[in-house]
DNA sequence: GTGAAAGCGCTAACAA
DNA sequence: TTGTTAGCGCTTTCAC
C-alpha cells in the first residue's frame, strides 16, 4: 500500500500535476476552470490523499512549524505558556515542536540545531539560563525568533513577565501591612527569574528605605519544595531579624512554609509569606499563599501573535512586550506581630 | 546570505556532493579514505553547515520525529509523561512533536493530519474520549501508533495505567478501614478515565459485599476542583448515607474537600476522603490528601521505548503495558466516625 | 486555463 | 575509494 502522492490524484482527474497542485491550493485554484478543480479535489478525496509536508516545504522554504525551547517541562509554570502557544499557532495553521532542554546547555545546543534542521520557520525560546550559548546561532541565522518568560540581554525581541511591577507589588504590600524587615529566599542566581527577583528585591527594600541585611537573604539551590525549605532554615539560623518572607516562586514559598511549621513558627502570625507565579493549589494551602499572578496563558498567546508577525514582516524590529502581573493578596500574609519573634 | 547546502561543504572539500554526504554519515564513512573525510569534516565545519532534514526525509522516508497527541495541555498529568517521552526520543535522536487537541474531535482530526503531513516515523496518543474519530486514519495507515494513559479499544498498542489496580487500593484501604458506605464522585463518563475508575468502582464495592447505592454515586462535568465540589454538594443534598469518598481524579477531590468543609463536615473525622494521580501539592493540603500515584513519568520513557521498538519492528505486533499505580496513604482517609453522620 | 520542465537538498544504487 | 545519476513529492516559472 504505497503513499498516494500528487502525481496519483492528478492521473485519477486526467490533468498534470501541476494542474493538480493548483486546484488544491486555496489561492491558485481561483485561476482555474471550476470544473477541473472540482474534478481534482473529488480524486483527491476518493484516493485519501494527504500533501507531502516534507515535499512541499523544501520547495517553498516554508513548513508552518515553529520550534519551542522549554527549560523544563516539569515545571507547571510553562504548562500555560506553550498551551497559549499552541493554541494560537494552531489557530494560523501551525504546528508546534517542543524541545526540552533541562537548563543544560549540550542539550540546549542539540535541541536547537534540531529544531533548525528541521527548517522551522520561527523559534520561542524559553530559556531560563543567563549564559546560554546553544541559542547564538539563532541569533546569527537571523532566523524569526523570540523569548519569552525571561531574556538573556536586553536587545532580543522578547514576551516576558514584568518582574519588577510583581516584586514591588509584593514589597509595596508588605511594607503597607507595617513590616520592616523583609526577608528574600531567593532562587539560583544563574537562572534568569532567580535574579531577577533578587535585584528587584533589593532595589525594592532599598526604596523603602528599609535595611539591606545580607543574613535576612537566604539563596536556595532551585526553585523546588525542598531547596526553599533548606534555604528558609538557613534564614532561620542566620539569626537575622524578620517578619514577612518574599519566597521567589511558590514552590520555594511553600518549602519555606513547611519548614516554618516545623520550627513553631506560625503562618502569618509569626511571619508573613509570598510567593511568585500563583501556582495551582497554592490558594487551597493552609494558610493561602500570597502570590503574584502571572498570566500565563495569555502571555503565551502574545507571545505567538508576535512571533507569527515577525514571521510574516509585519512587526517592527524587535518587539518588546512586558506581561503585567498581578498580585493575589490571601491569607499567608498579615500585619507583623506586635513585637519582634 | 543563502543557506549552506551539501553542494557548497563538497565544492569546498573539493569533492561530490554523494561524498560529502557519505563522509557527514556515520555509517558510510567507513568506507571513505580518512583524510577525505577530514577534508568534509572541516568544510562543513567551517561553513557551518547543518543538513536539511526536509530533503533528508523526502529522500529517506524517515524524518525521526514523533508526533504525540495530547487532549489537554492544562491538565499536570501529561506534563511528567511528555517529559518522560522527550527524554527518551531525545536519547535515540528523535524530536518530539506536540499537537494539543482539547478533547475536541475537530482539533483532533486536523492534528492527526497535521502530524501525519509532516511524516512522521510514529505517533503516540493520549486521547482520553472514548469515541476518537480522528485518529481512525493512523490505524488504516499502519503508521507505528501507541495508546498512552487510556485506550479506546482492547486491540490498540497501549501504555496504560492499571485503573483496576489503583481504585481496589482505594476501596480496599477504605474497607480495611471498616468504612461500609464509600460514595463516589466519578469523572466524566465520556472520558476514559472517568468511565473506567466508575466501573471498577462499582466492581470493587459489590467484590467487597458493600451495598451498590445510586444515591452515594455524583458524577462531576468536568476533572476539575469546581466540578467536583458542584458534585460533592449533590451528593450532600441526594441524602445518601456515606462516611468515605473516593475522588475520580486530585482535582475532584479538592473540590470535594472544600464542599466538605463548607458544609461543616471534617475531613478524615467525619468523612475520609482520596484521590487519584498524586498531582504537585495534594501532600501539602490540610489535610494530606491520600490518593494513587501513577508514574507519570516513568510511563513517558516506556511509552517512547515502546513505540520505538515498534518502529524498528523489533516489538511483537501489539504491546500492551500496564503501569502499576501505588496507593500513597496520607491523612485525608481514617477509621469512619463511631456513628454514621 | 493548462501543460512542460526545472529544481528545492539530499541519499543511494550503480559504475568506475 | 569516489563520482555519476536518478529521484523523493511538490511548486512555480514559462510557454502555449
Amino acid at each position: 500500500m504505497r503513499r498516494v502522492t500528487l502525481r496519483d490524484v492528478a492521473r485519477r482527474a486526467g490533468v498534470d500535476t501541476s494542474t493538480a497542485s493548483r486546484a488544491l491550493s486555496e489561492s491558485a485554484s481561483q485561476v482555474l476552470n471550476e470544473r477541473t478543480v472540482a474534478r481534482v479535489v473529488q480524486a483527491a478525496e476518493d484516493l485519501g490523499y494527504r500533501p507531502n509536508a516534507l515535499a512541499r516545504g523544501l520547495r517553498t522554504n516554508r513548513t508552518a512549524t515553529i520550534g519551542m525551547l522549554v527549560p523544563d517541562l516539569a515545571n507547571p509554570l510553562f504548562w500555560p505558556i506553550v498551551q497559549g502557544i499552541e493554541d494560537e499557532l494552531v489557530r494560523s495553521g501551525y504546528t508546534l515542536i517542543l524541545a526540552n532542554t533541562d537548563n543544560d546547555p549540550n542539550r540546549e545546543q542539540r535541541a536547537t540545531n534540531s529544531l533548525l534542521e528541521l527548517q522551522i520557520d520561527g523559534i520561542i525560546i524559553a530559556t531560563r539560563r543567563l549564559d546560554h550559548d546553544g541559542t547564538e546561532v539563532i541569533h546569527e541565522k537571523s532566523i524569526p525568533h523570540l523569548y519569552v518568560v525571561n531574556r538573556p540581554h536586553k536587545d532580543v525581541p522578547f514576551v516576558v513577565t514584568d518582574e519588577k511591577r510583581g516584586v514591588d507589588a509584593v514589597i509595596e504590600h508588605l511594607v503597607g501591612l507595617g513590616h520592616r524587615r523583609i526577608a528574600h529566599v531567593a532562587g539560583p542566581q544563574w537562572l534568569s527569574p532567580g535574579k531577577a527577583r533578587h535585584d528587584c528585591y533589593r532595589r525594592a527594600v532599598r526604596r523603602h528605605e528599609l535595611e539591606l541585611d545580607p543574613k535576612i537573604v537566604a539563596i536556595a539551590d532551585a526553585f523546588t519544595l525542598e531547596a526553599g525549605a533548606k534555604a528558609c532554615h538557613s534564614l532561620l539560623t542566620a539569626g537575622g531579624d524578620f517578619t514577612a518572607i518574599f519566597a521567589a516562586n511558590d514552590l520555594i514559598a511553600v518549602g519555606c512554609l513547611e519548614t516554618l511549621k516545623a520550627e513553631g513558627l506560625a503562618v502569618p502570625g509569626d511571619v508573613s509569606l509570598a510567593g511568585f507565579n500563583d501556582m495551582p493549589l497554592v490558594d487551597k494551602l493552609d494558610p493561602a499563599l500570597t502570590t503574584v499572578h502571572v498570566p500565563h496563558h495569555e502571555m503565551g498567546v502574545t507571545a505567538a501573535r508576535v512571533l507569527l508577525s515577525l514571521i510574516e514582516g509585519s512587526a517592527n524590529a524587535t518587539p518588546k512586550v512586558l506581561v503585567a502581573p498581578d498580585l493575589i493578596i490571601r491569607s499567608s500574609t498579615a500585619k507583623p506581630p506586635g513585637r519582634r519573634k
